[in-house]
Order: structure tokens, then C-alpha cells, then sequence
DNA sequence: GTCTATACACCGATAGAC
DNA sequence: GTCTATCGGTGTATAGAC
């Protein structure tokens, strides 16, 4: 399987070596921001981590956000896949893709505080996402979009209100109660709202 | 007007004096947190600013977070201050009133985003609240739910939703549009939505 | 190209003289 | 109470060994 065309090698092993060791440190930066809080990461340690010294971080990084940005696109990329993955067994239903889009959205978010924070907080102060990075948040707007689109909710006013809804239900929960689930139990309500204010047919009850 | 009882001075003027300064302080932090960012700021500058040197700030403030903490207090004294002063013209109409307040939070995040930021957002890596900056606005969060409770809105769930709401246009707001006013439009219709949600009254459309 | 060694400027904080 | 001096820590930069 592995192929040579005189003097244009398949595979660049200079890269791939390169590739893998930044891959190394973002991971490495991950498990430290994790257990020190994202702002508590500090090149020291991260070099300690993979057997380094700190100044040599930037032979693979040329500052300490163009880390944070390259754990942004990770965490973005890691959404867009899991979105990619759902988005066939969305229910038909109208309400009931609602709330399973919200849904995912929520318990990514909780389930991985430190990734949300630097997905959708401006926690880390200097730190301003490059295009390239941002383009999978881009995309996962863009699907999530398209896929309300189909639910029939058009118009970009309800979609800014729809986000606007989960991620203040997300903020609350995280500030106010971590790991706590007084918000994440309003998630449903507050989704029927929308619905409701979207003329969207009721699911079984609200007879009336 | 000034009265003294031998040995039990009316005012210590020292204490005035140290308070006058500490108020000096932090007008002088807020200043450059607007101008160079909350997180931005720096002790060197504030010293500055009041003309003194860096570890001069220790005698009025025990640490960074110190000021910090003040500053926070000050800013909810200050809403505080807003909310009680409007409470009295608060209109009858549940809806209208439900607006009122939601506007006057809005607005207040909107007009002065370093003061929100520092109110609502955890955005300072290690600062936490002591429990005295905290007061005013825990008495903020008890006005807002004695108002909204006057309107007819029991139970812990509506409050906590309205909350969320409120405060996910304001973020969506700053982080995704500062300036701007795109998610400020929203801000009537989103509370419309969650008058609908608790059965009030329509104003007058809807006739359905 | 990769890494070490060293250094710089800046930060919050502390010690101690006055 | 305010100063100077200084500490340990940070991100960052660069020279040079390998």
C-alpha cells in the first residue's frame, strides 16, 4: 500500500511527526486546563507535560492563544461531528427537533464545562479566534440552521431568540448552580415556549 | 451642627479620610477597566492614576481582588439603587410591568458593559464575590421577585426561566454583536413570548 | 528543525526603612 | 501611610547547541 512516485514521497513523515506533537500539546493543555481552569493554564506546565521545555512550545505554536485558538477549533470540530452524527435521526416532528437540538447543544455544554467556556464565553482576555478556527462553529450554525430551517422556522429573528433561549438557560445553570440541574430542568419548558410562540402544533396536551 | 460629647467624637475623620481615598481607588479602577478591558487592569496603573506607588494600594485594599470585590458591590449598589427608585412607577399591567423590568436590566447591561461584566459574567479568573459585595444584589434579585410575584408569577421555575431569558439576549447581545442592536430588537418579543407562556393577558392583537 | 539556556518586561504581592 | 527594594511567577523573545 505504500506507494512512491520518484521524488514526490505520499506521505511527508516531517509533518505527520510535526502534526502529532502538536496534537500531544493541545491534549496535554486540555487535561491541565481541565484540572487548573482554562485561565490557569500556563506554557510552563504544559511543556512539563510533554517533556519540554517551556520556549520550545513555540517551535509548534507561535503564542500562548494560538493554542487556546487551536483547542477552539478542536472543541468546534468534535461539536460539528457529533451534530453531523445526530442530524439523520432527527425526529420529524417539529417540537420534537427542537428540543433535541437544544438538547445536544445543552448537554455538550454541561458535560464539558471547560470546552464550552472557550467555545462560547470570553473568558480568556486577549484570546480572539482565528477564521480558521471558527469556520466549524460557522458550520454548526449553519447546519443548525438548516435544519430549523426545515422545521419551518424561518427568519433570523427566531433564530437569534432560540439561541439566545439555550445559552441563557446554559450561562444561569453554569453561574449559578455547577452541576446542579435547577436550569437544565426548565430546558423542555422553556422550548414548549418557543414552540408555542412559533405556532408550532402541540404535541398531546393543551387541549383547550 | 457639630456636636461633640467629650472623649466621643461625631466624626473620625481619619476613617472619613481612608474612605474618601478607597472611593478615589476605585473610581480610578473602573476608569481604566473601561478603558483598557476589566481584565486589563493593572495595580501599577491604578496607582498611578491616584498617584501613589503600587504597594501603596495595600493599605486600602488587601489584594487586587480586594478592589475587585469592591468595585463589584459598588456596581449592584448602584442598580440597586435604579430598581428601587423605579419600583414605584411600575406600571399595573402585568405584561407592561414584566417589561419594564426586563428593559431596565437590559439597558443597564447594555449601556455599561463593564459594569455587567463584572456583575453577571465570571470572567475574572480567581475573583468570587465576598458575601458583603454580594448583598445588594441578592436585595435585587428579592425586589425583582417581589414585583414579578405582585404580577401574578409564583414558583421559583418562571423567575429562574425569565432570568435566563433576560439574560441570554444580553450575552448574545455583547458577545456576538456589541454595539449593535440585533438582539435588543428581540428583547419585547422575547418577553411577550413569556407573558404568553404564563397565560397573561394579550394587550391587544391577538384576537384570534 | 528542535530544543536548551538565558533573559526580558510585566504582573501581584511582601518586607522593611522612614 | 508611603516609600524603595525585591520576590516568585507569567508570557514571550532570541541566541545558539545539536
Amino acid at each position: 500500500m505504500l506507494l512512491i512516485m520518484l521524488g514526490t514521497p505520499i506521505r511527508d513523515r516531517q509533518a505527520e511527526r510535526r502534526e502529532a506533537t502538536r496534537a500531544e500539546i493541545i491534549a496535554a493543555a486540555w487535561a491541565i486546563a481541565e484540572h487548573k481552569g482554562l485561565a490557569g493554564l500556563t506554557l510552563r506546565d504544559v511543556a512539563l507535560a510533554v517533556g519540554m521545555q517551556a520556549p520550545s512550545l513555540y517551535s509548534y505554536f507561535e503564542s500562548k492563544n494560538a493554542i487556546y485558538d487551536a483547542m477552539f477549533g478542536q472543541a468546534w470540530t468534535e461539536y460539528l461531528d457529533i451534530v453531523t452524527a445526530a442530524e439523520p435521526t432527527l425526529p420529524k416532528d417539529p417540537r420534537a427537533a427542537l428540543k433535541v437540538v437544544a438538547h445536544t447543544f445543552f448537554d455538550f455544554a454541561i458535560a464539558n464545562t471547560t470546552r464550552h467556556q472557550l467555545m462560547n464565553e470570553r473568558t480568556i482576555p486577549g484570546f480572539v479566534p482565528s477564521p480558521e478556527s471558527y469556520a466549524p462553529a460557522v458550520a454548526v450554525v449553519e447546519l443548525a440552521r438548516r435544519d430549523l430551517a426545515r422545521i419551518g422556522m424561518s427568519g433570523d429573528a427566531d433564530f437569534d431568540l432560540y439561541i439566545a433561549l439555550v445559552g441563557g438557560l446554559i450561562n444561569a445553570q453554569q453561574a449559578n448552580e455547577p452541576g446542579g440541574d435547577r436550569w437544565a430542568r426548565l430546558l423542555d419548558v422553556a422550548i414548549d415556549m418557543f414552540a408555542d410562540h412559533l405556532g408550532l402544533a402541540a404535541p398531546k396536551k393543551r387541549a383547550r
